[in-house]
DNA sequence: CATTATTGCGTAACGGTATAACGTGTGCGA
DNA sequence: TCGCACACGTTATACCGTTACGCAATAATG
């Protein structure tokens, strides 16, 4: 039951693969984008990258994109503390911006609560075009 | 240029034989658990689902649930007002409540205009246990 | 009316996403 | 040593969604 802050030392080696394509990765990819990149490195099958994305994601390393059934590294270190994320995904470059809001996430909980539903997960995803590309 | 407000009386065969399916259910419906469900109304490929969900969304008629990959009918009746929706799913029973709230539209618009982010589309869906479900 | 553009429809084939069900090997505690 | 948990590898399969083609009906225009 020992409560883990699991780091990039820890990771088995093909959680360090898939770690390491999403970290070099400017934007999000999808589990088959990785599974071509980790070719050379002896990866074959979907499944190999799913079990990683699985334990990444559940380490709070990674998340996945639901609305691009896709996966970024997460930005912040301590990614462990911010319950509640949301994500800006520009729909030009490709580019996901990571906020953790407190009012966001207090007002989540409220709508909750207030409804009597049992908060687990939070999914917020929004989708535009971000201040560089409405410049360009 | 005429913008109309959909009614289901204006929707082609195929249209309202998907609208019918989602209508019936209580909960959201993958598109090849619809195409099953139409096979005697001849429905016989994944496309002619999915091109009337395509207008059925566009419509407001429909939402797609992206954490889930599946559709639910509409639950207001002039849904093309609100904006910015949330939805609550439960786990257990997979029942989807959808959720209008202003203070978090608001809240969503502040954070993409501080971020320089043009705004065009929220997903915001939560996962939990429906107080339905918390209390069996 | 003839023409063109748009829209919906049907079918086949395909590509992208994700999991099930095997079996193997390794390390570790009882 | 035995049993267990865990990571791993492979094959097959299920599920989700789109591309590409062609046809028919319906506006919209000259």
């Amino acid at each position: 039951m020992n409560e883990h802050v699991h780091t990039t030392s820890e990771l088995t080696k093909n959680q360090a693969l898939v770690m390491g394509a999403l970290s070099q990765s400017d934007s999000p990819l999808s589990a088959y984008t990785i599974l071509d990149q980790l070719r050379d490195d002896g990866f074959r099958a979907p499944l190999q990258v799913y079990r990683a994305l699985d334990k990444l994601v559940e380490f709070g390393l990674v998340h996945r994109l639901e609305s691009l059934n896709a996966f970024v590294a997460c930005r912040h270190p301590g990614c462990d503390a911010h319950q509640t994320i949301a994500f800006m995904i520009c729909e030009t470059c490709g580019q996901v911006n990571e906020i953790s809001d407190t009012s966001l996430a207090e007002r989540l909980k409220q709508l909750a609560s207030k409804a009597g539903f049992a908060l687990k997960k939070s999914t917020v995803e929004l989708r535009g075009i971000c201040g560089n590309c409405q410049a360009a």
